[in-house]
DNA sequence: GCGGAGACCCTTTTT
DNA sequence: GGGTCTCCGC
C-alpha cells in the first residue's frame, strides 16, 4: 500500500512508533518532539494500513480543543471525515456511555451533570442542613476532599468499612453529597468518571459491549491522568491491551488536582511486554533554549529520563532581566514586543507567560495603553459566566423541575420577593419529605397555613416557568434560547445592576442565542436527538474556550499551565522570583517544588527562538509591596547560556538609586506615551515622548496652543486631563 | 426581602 | 487591587 503521504512526514523514530505492532506502547515525547503528529499519524496508519474501522478505535484527551483538533487533524491526513470514530475527553466520553446505558448505572434519564461551581453551592447547602460550621468545614476544602476520594475510586462506604481514624463529620458529608445527587440524579465531573467505571465493573454486557468494539484505545497526555482515569483506560483496553500512551513525565503540571505521575512508570509493570520509545529530537527550539531547560529539568529526581536535542543551531542566548519593580519588568517587556513588531515579526508569535493570573493586568494596561492588540488567555469562561449560567438554569428547570441546583440559582433572579425565609422553608420541607425544590414549591401550595403573599409570589414563579415551557415546546433550541432570555427579564436585571459590566453580561447572554444556532445536536446511541439536554450537558463539559477574536494577530498573554502544547517564536517569562515561581505554596508541599521546575520546563519549552526570563526585585501583590530574590531556577540555568540585559545582583547603591527611581514613576504613572495632560501655562496636550526615569524624567508634550515641549517632569507639574 | 457598605481572601485549571 | 460574601439598616 502507498503509505509515503503518512511515513514521508516523520523521521525514524516517529515512524516506528507509528507503525508498531498493536500491543501496549509508551511513547516518551519530550516538548517539540511531534507528540500530536505521532498520535494522529498513528490512527491514520491504524485505518489505512491495518484497514482497522474508525469506529473501533477510541482516542482519549483532556480537553475539548485537543479532541477537535486531532479529529481535523486526521481528517486532512486521511481525506476523507471519520464522524463515527470516538474521539473525545475522559469526561465526554463518560458522559456518552452513561447516557446509553444509565439504567444499569442506576441513574435517571434525565440525569444533569453538576459543574464546579454548581457542586460547591451544593456542599454549602448541605453544611447548613447538618448546621455545620463554614469557618471549620470550608466548602472549598469538602469539596476538593470530595473529588479527590473520588479519583481514587473511593465512596463513602469504602471509608466507613476500611478507616477507623476517618473524621466521623467529614464522612458525614461525604455520605449526605452522595445520597442527595444520587436522589436528585446529579453528577458531578469525577463521579462521570467513577460511575462510568463502575458500570463496567458490576455489567459484564456492558464491558463485553465496549471491549469487543473499541480494539485500538490511544491517549494523549498521559502524564496527566489520574488514578480512576487511568484504571478507567485499564478496564476497556483488557485483556487485547491494544494502548498507544502518550506522554512526557516531565511536563506533569497537575499533580495538585490529582494527576499522577506515577502512572508512567507503572504502565509497563501494569501492561507486561510494554514497549518503550523515546522521542526526544526536538523541532521547536534553538540548542540554546533546550540546553537551559535541560539544565532546569536535570534538578529533578526520578525522571523516566530523555534528553532533548536539535539539529538546527544554537541561536541567541537566554536573555535574562532584572527589573527594580513589576512596572519596568512590563515596560521592558513592552519595549522589547514593540523592537520585535518593528521587525517585521506578527504580534501573535510573542507570548507572555506567568505562574499566576494576577500578573496579567500591568502588562495588560501598558499592552492597552500603547494600542497593542492583545488577548489573555484564562480566567472566566464563556458557559461558567453568571449571566449565562443563569439563562442556562431556566432552561435547565424548565427541562428537568427536579433540577435543585438551576432551581436554587433562579428562583429569585431577577428579585421576585422568594427570599431566604421562603427558601429556608422550601428546604426544610424538601428535606423532610425528600421531595425536590420545585416539588416542595407545589406541596407548600397546596397547604392552606401558607402565608398569602408566599403563596402568591411562588405561584408567580411555577406560573412563569410553566408558561415558558409551553412555549417553546416544539421550537428550535435558539429560539427556545431567545425566548427564555426574553421572558425571565434577565437583561433588564443585568441592566439595572450591571453598572460597568453591564454591556459585557448583556452581551454574553446575546451571545448564547448564536451559541445555541451554532450547537450541533448529536444522535445517541439509539439515535435520538435532544438537542436542549445535549445543549446542558455541552455548557457544563466544555467551558466555552476561545471565542471570536481567537484568530486575530495579538499579542498572547497566559498562565504557565495554560501554554502546555503551545509554541511561540517569542517568550516571556515573567516573574522568575522565589516566592511567586516557584509559588510559597508548592514549596511546602511534598513534591511542590519538582512540580514547580516541571512547570518552567514547561515554560522555556514553549519558546521557539528567543526566550526571555524577567524578574522584578519589587513587586506589588495583593496590594502590598513585597521584596524579592531571583528565582532558583535561575540560578539552575547554566551562566554560558545566559545574556543579562541587567546585573541580577544589584549594587546596593544602585538599588537605592532605583527604588527612588520606582517610586516617581509610580507617582507619575498615569503618564504615559499617548496620555493627554495639563499644564498651568501651556494647557492641554499630548505627550509624545517620555525619557528617563525617576528625578531627571522628561518628557516632550505636544500642547494644543503652545507647541511641541520638553519639559522636567519632577518640576513640570503635569496633571492628567 | 432588598441593597449598600465593609470584611475578607487570594496558585495553577479541565472537566 | 479587586471580586465575592456577609451583615446590617431600611
Amino acid at each position: 500500500m502507498e503509505l509515503t503521504h503518512i511515513f514521508g512526514e516523520l523521521n525514524k523514530v516517529q515512524r516506528e512508533a507509528v507503525a508498531s505492532e498493536p500491543g501496549p506502547l509508551l511513547i516518551l515525547a519530550g516538548a517539540g518532539s511531534g507528540k500530536t503528529r505521532v498520535l494522529t499519524y498513528r490512527i491514520a496508519w491504524l485505518i489505512e494500513a491495518l484497514s482497522i474501522s474508525p469506529l473501533s478505535i477510541l482516542a482519549v484527551t483532556f480537553t475539548n480543543k485537543a479532541a477537535l483538533e486531532m479529529r481535523h487533524r486526521i481528517e486532512s491526513i486521511l481525506g476523507f471525515n471519520i464522524r463515527g470514530m470516538w474521539i473525545g475527553t475522559f469526561h465526554s466520553l463518560s458522559h456518552r456511555i452513561l447516557r446509553a446505558h444509565h439504567q444499569e448505572a442506576n441513574l435517571p434519564e434525565a440525569f444533569e451533570i453538576l459543574d464546579a461551581d454548581d457542586q460547591y453551592r451544593l456542599i454549602r447547602r448541605i453544611l447548613k442542613e447538618l448546621q455545620l460550621n463554614e469557618e471549620h468545614w470550608q466548602p472549598r476544602q469538602i469539596q476538593w476532599f470530595i473529588n479527590n476520594k473520588k479519583e481514587e475510586g473511593i465512596r463513602s462506604i469504602h471509608l466507613k468499612n476500611d478507616n477507623e481514624n476517618m473524621d466521623h463529620t467529614l464522612l458525614r458529608i461525604y455520605e449526605h453529597y452522595e445520597n442527595l445527587c444520587q436522589r436528585f440524579g446529579l453528577v458531578d465531573f469525577s463521579e462521570l468518571l467513577l460511575r462510568t467505571h463502575e458500570l463496567f465493573s458490576n455489567n459484564q454486557d456492558v464491558l463485553k459491549n465496549y471491549r469487543t468494539r473499541f480494539s485500538y484505545t490511544l491517549v494523549d497526555e498521559f502524564q496527566d491522568t489520574n488514578k480512576i482515569q487511568y484504571q478507567w483506560l485499564k478496564i476497556i483496553t483488557e485483556p487485547r491491551n491494544h494502548i498507544f500512551a502518550v506522554g512526557d513525565d516531565d511536563q506533569s503540571i497537575y499533580g495538585w488536582r490529582g494527576a499522577r505521575i506515577e502512572n508512567m512508570t507503572n504502565f509497563q509493570y501494569d501492561f507486561p511486554e510494554t514497549q518503550i520509545i523515546r522521542l526526544e529530537q526536538n523541532y521547536r527550539s534553538t540548542g540554546n533554549i533546550l540546553q537551559a531547560a535541560n539544565a532546569v529539568i536535570d534538578h529533578n529526581k526520578g525522571r523516566l529520563g530523555k534528553n532533548l536535542w536539535t539539529e538546527d543551531g544554537d541561536g541567541d542566548p537566554i536573555k535574562v532581566y532584572a527589573a527594580y519593580n513589576d512596572l519596568d519588568e512590563g515596560k521592558f517587556v513592552l519595549d522589547t514586543i514593540h523592537t520585535w513588531i518593528a521587525d517585521g515579526h506578527r504580534r501573535d508569535s510573542i507570548a507572555i507567560l506567568y505562574r499566576s493570573n494576577a500578573q496579567s493586568r500591568i502588562f495588560e494596561e501598558l499592552l492597552f495603553d500603547s494600542g497593542t492588540p492583545y488577548r489573555v488567555y484564562g480566567g472566566l469562561r464563556f458557559f461558567e459566566r453568571a449571566e449565562v449560567k443563569d439563562v442556562l438554569a431556566y432552561l435547565r428547570l424548565i427541562h428537568n423541575r427536579n433540577s435543585d441546583p438551576a432551581f436554587e440559582r433562579i428562583v429569585n433572579v431577577p428579585p421576585r420577593g422568594i427570599g431566604n425565609r421562603t427558601l429556608e422553608t422550601l428546604r426544610d420541607h424538601s428535606r423532610k419529605t425528600n421531595h425536590s425544590l420545585w416539588n416542595s414549591v407545589i406541596d407548600l401550595l397546596s397547604i392552606d397555613d401558607t402565608p398569602m403573599r408566599i403563596r402568591t409570589r411562588l405561584q408567580a414563579f411555577v406560573d412563569l416557568i410553566d408558561s415558558i415551557d409551553k412555549q417553546i415546546a416544539s421550537l428550535e433550541l435558539h429560539e427556545q434560547t431567545s425566548i427564555v432570555i426574553d421572558r425571565s427579564r434577565l437583561v433588564p436585571h443585568y441592566q439595572k445592576i450591571g453598572g460597568e459590566k453591564a454591556l459585557t453580561r448583556i452581551e454574553n447572554i446575546e451571545e448564547l442565542v448564536n451559541a445555541a444556532k451554532n450547537f450541533n445536536s448529536e444522535p445517541d446511541a439509539d439515535g435520538v436527538i435532544n438537542p436542549l439536554e445535549d445543549f446542558l450537558a455541552n455548557a457544563a463539559l466544555e467551558a466555552g474556550e476561545s471565542q471570536a477574536e481567537a484568530w486575530q494577530d495579538c499579542v498572547q498573554l497566559m498562565s504557565l499551565h495554560s501554554a502546555k502544547g503551545l509554541e511561540f517564536k517569542l517568550v516571556f517569562l515573567c516573574g522568575v522570583e522565589e516566592g511567586l515561581f516557584p509559588h510559597q505554596r508548592s514549596i511546602q508541599e511534598s513534591g511542590g517544588l519538582e512540580e514547580e521546575r516541571r512547570l518552567c520546563y514547561v515554560g522555556m519549552t514553549r519558546a521557539m527562538q528567543q526566550l526571555f526570563i524577567t524578574w522584578a526585585e519589587i513587586r506589588y501583590l495583593h496590594g502590598r509591596e513585597n521584596y524579592s530574590k531571583p528565582s532558583r531556577f535561575l540560578l539552575e540555568i547554566p551562566e554560558k547560556l545566559i545574556h543579562n540585559i541587567r546585573s541580577i545582583n544589584m549594587q546596593p547603591d544602585a538599588r537605592i538609586d532605583r527604588s527612588a527611581a520606582t517610586d516617581a514613576i509610580t507617582e507619575n504613572d498615569e503618564i504615559q506615551l499617548g496620555s493627554r495632560v495639563v499644564h498651568k501655562s501651556f494647557g492641554a496636550g499630548t505627550v509624545i515622548t517620555i525619557e528617563g526615569q525617576g528625578a531627571s524624567a522628561r518628557v516632550q508634550v505636544n500642547f494644543e496652543d503652545a507647541g511641541n515641549k520638553w519639559l522636567v517632569l519632577s518640576y513640570a507639574n503635569l496633571n492628567p486631563e
